[in-house]
Parts: C-alpha cells; structure tokens; sequence
DNA sequence: GAGTGGTCTAGACCACTGA
DNA sequence: CAGTGGTCTAGACCACTCG
C-alpha cells in the first residue's frame, strides 16, 4: 500500500511536551488545522469530501473521518450529511451570540439590541498587556457597548483588542456591521475565536456601570471576565462584562 | 452474518420525539445505558471486553467501541488503554470535585475543608418540588454547610435532596464520610449524578450568609443554583451555593 | 506473554441533499 | 440521479498494562 505520506511522521527528538508518536489520523488533523489557518479554506465554505481529502493526504476514508470529526467536535469544521463539511463561522449562526451565556428567567429569548459607547485605541497597561500576550505600551483598542434584553439595558462590556489585528476597527463600522461581533472580526480582520475561558465574579457596581444598566450604585452585578484564543491558543481578545441578573441569569452545563 | 440481535430495531411508530430508526451503535449505548442504571455494572468496576461485548450483542467490534466511546464522552465510561473500560465514579477522583468551578485567584488548590451545619427532613415548599419533580409536600432533606479553603469560609451550601430516596441519611454520616458527597450519595444510596445545570446570579449577602461566609451584609456574592441529574435527566439534587469570590472565581471554558 | 484498548484499512451499504 | 456524510463489518497490527 502506498505509504508515503506528503509530511513524514514527526518523529519527536528531544524532549518535548507533545507525546512523540502521534497517530495518523492526528498528524492528518494538524495539516487540516494548518489550511484553516491559513485562511486555504474559508469560514461558511465547503471543505473537499472525504474521498478527496483520503485521496489528497493518502490515507484511507475512515482516516480522515476521525481527523474530521475531531475538528468538528472542536466547532471548527460542521458536518452536515447529503451536502459536506463546512468550516465553521461566528457570521450566519443560528444563535446569535455563541459565547453568551446569558439567559431570560422565563425562557423566551426576545432579540437583543446592541449600542456602542465608544472605541478607543491607546497604549495597553500592563496587565491588558500580560492578558494579551503584548508588551506593555503597545497599542490597544477599547471597545465599550451595552447590550439590551427587550429595551432594557442588561450587559456592560469592556473589550480589548490588540492594535495590530484590528487595524481598520473603527466606531462607525462597529455600529453599521449586522450581526456578531465575532462575525465582523472574522470577516473583516480575519480573526477567528476557537475557545474562550471565562472567570466569573459577583461585585458592586461603579458609578459608570450603574449609570449604563440603571441600577444602583453598589447593586451586585456579575462581573464576567473572558479571554478568546485564535488558533493555537493565541489570545485576541479580552473582555469584561458587567451583567445585570435581576432578570436574568447566566446558564452553564455541567458533565 | 448473523443478524438477529436478542433486541430487534425499535422502528418506532406513530409520532414521538426520538428519531425513528436509531442506528445500531445507539441502540448497543441504550442496553449499555440499562445496565449501568440498573447497577448490572456497579461504579469503578471494569465492564466486559470490547471483544465480549461484541459477542455478547451480536456486532462488530467497532460497533460497540462507538457505543462505548459516546458513553466515554458523556462521563458515564472511563476507558483505560491496557486495562480495561470503567464505571465512572465520583468516590475516588483525582479532582475531588468534578462539579465544582470555583477556584482561588492564584492557580495553587490547597486542599478545602467542609463542615456541616445541620441536616433536617420535611415537606418541601412548592418551589423545591417543582424543581425536583416532587408533589407539594412530600418529603424533603435539607443540608447545609460551609466550604473553607485554608481556612477561609467560601462556601455556603444549600441543598435539597428528594427524602424518598435518602432515606438514612443524618448529620453524623455526612460529617464522618470522606471523600465527595456525590461519591457518598453512589456508594450508599444508589445515587449516580450524571450531569447539572447551573444559573448563576449576582446577589446581595443576607444576614445568614454574611455570618458564615464571614462578609460584611449585602457585600456581593455568587449565587449558583444547580440542579443534578441522574440517569433519565431525573432531578435527584437541588443546590443553592453563595460564593464570596473575593479571591476566587469561577471559571468556564467556553468553545 | 496474554489481554486490553487504539489505530488503520477496504469495502459494502444506507440516509440525506439537491439538481 | 450522483455525490455527500453516516453506519457497519472483518481483520491486521500497534501500544499499553500486568503478572
């Protein structure tokens, strides 16, 4: 059988933290992960069918199926029978917000209004500057906005980007894009959020966040603190949101 | 081949919610899934063979290894290279608690002590039964304790257990047990928690959790109500834990 | 060494989609 | 109808664990 492979296995040398004999059906997925990257295969478009990518990479088909399943467990890639496996995208999803975890009480959704405050670049103190892997003074971008449940203010954020990425961003094309944020970025800048971690705390709100929710200086807000990783666990974004859970509440699946 | 299985396909007939034709592998997880529930295969025990099962269903190898690599991914399996496949138990984890998010500011764990503060029985408040599934006033079993790391009160717990299927449990088996309650609640009342949701919220301290958490009064904390699950998605624990997240956080991973 | 799970193959057939 | 992903099989070989 024809076992020559493009890329050889990468046999490891010295000690390293990736275990040194990694299984076909990985080294396959790395060459995959490596065009999404890349950019080879664009986010909501249509990936060659398994024959062809079996074909391609010189494997068998149920190869590169586990390569894509894997991909896809990791929302990078989506399968959809009888059509094809598509890479994934923040742009035409169903649920608006994918990261927002943050529910209504009584479960009816009821859409939700976005307004920005402002959008600011400026050199990064240090510790948006650790979070974000730059150094600090390099430039950083500042997006403040409020979100709103049926006319109700409900989520202040606080985000920061790094300069580099976000050449373009400005407040007329945030408040003129429809659709996710994470959509525009992926669109306009290329930047893709794979995975987010979340630390969450409960505070008393300032006097700024009190005044964009309407509550109380001191009422309890949680506070919701997000760092979103590109690929390769590369940090792009921070983001501190203020919520109000009067009404609502932020819902997370334990297994 | 032979085909006959000792369970013939359900096609199901007229409209119900579940897809009509279940592919074999899914209907090999729901015998699976039986014997689990029933305690044929009791936790931290091995289950047969791949190769066994395979005979004992009348299917492939491969077919079974998906059935028990979806079990695997939902908690329900543990699978060891060289061993054998496991029981999941909550009783002897490296993690001491897989449902618990809440972790100190700085990395570092340091063990965390519990003490109980009292357990009492009664009829359970409409609320309470909702959420559990109970009828408005059968009986309930309420516990509460404290969680402290090093020292420090971090926790308040608040938990509602349906008293039909706790029925020996006292105050002195909860402080003399060690090791996780979910671990307690397997090994001596038969209770496998599966999977929880939790709605977490900001509030204010009230008089009570002020005292045990050692705050001051309407200082602001983390309210988690979960809801635990066993086999079915039938409610079997409902909690409400205050979190002072001074100096932890909660933490989520989000892709 | 025997027994377990993990990988890989090759090929048949099914279910779904869209032209 | 052709093309896609989804299921199922049978068998070979590898990697790990333990006596």
């Amino acid at each position: 059988m024809p076992m020559d492979r493009s890329e050889p296995a990468p046999r490891s040398s010295v000690a390293d933290e990736t275990p040194a004999f990694a299984p076909l059906y990985r080294q396959i997925k790395a060459l995959m992960m490596r065009d999404l990257q890349a950019g080879v295969w664009r986010p909501g478009a249509a990936i060659p069918s398994e024959k062809d990518l079996a074909l391609r990479f010189h494997v068998s088909q149920g190869t590169v199926r586990k390569a894509v399943n894997e991909l896809a467990a990791d929302n990078l890639l989506v399968r959809r029978q009888g059509k094809g496996t598509f890479v994934a995208t923040h742009a035409e999803e169903n649920v608006q917000f994918r990261f927002l975890r943050l529910r209504p009480d009584d479960g009816d959704a009821g859409r939700m209004q976005r307004s920005f405050i402002d959008c600011r670049r400026f050199a990064a103190s240090a510790e948006v500057a650790r979070w974000l892997g730059l150094k600090s003074g390099d430039l950083v971008l500042q997006v403040r906005r409020v979100l709103s449940f049926r006319g109700r203010p409900v989520v202040f954020d606080d985000i920061w980007l790094p300069g580099k990425l976000f050449k373009g961003l400005t407040g007329e094309r945030l408040a003129s894009y429809r659709g996710p944020l994470y959509g525009l970025f992926e669109s306009e800048f290329g930047v893709r959020m794979i995975r987010a971690e979340e630390r969450i705390r409960a505070v008393a709100a300032g006097a700024e966040a009190a005044l964009h929710l309407g509550v109380a200086p001191g009422a309890p807000l949680l506070s919701v603190e997000r760092l979103s990783m590109t690929y390769g666990d590369a940090p792009v974004e921070l983001r501190r949101g203020l919520y109000d859970t009067t009404a609502h509440h932020y819902r997370n699946q334990l297994s």
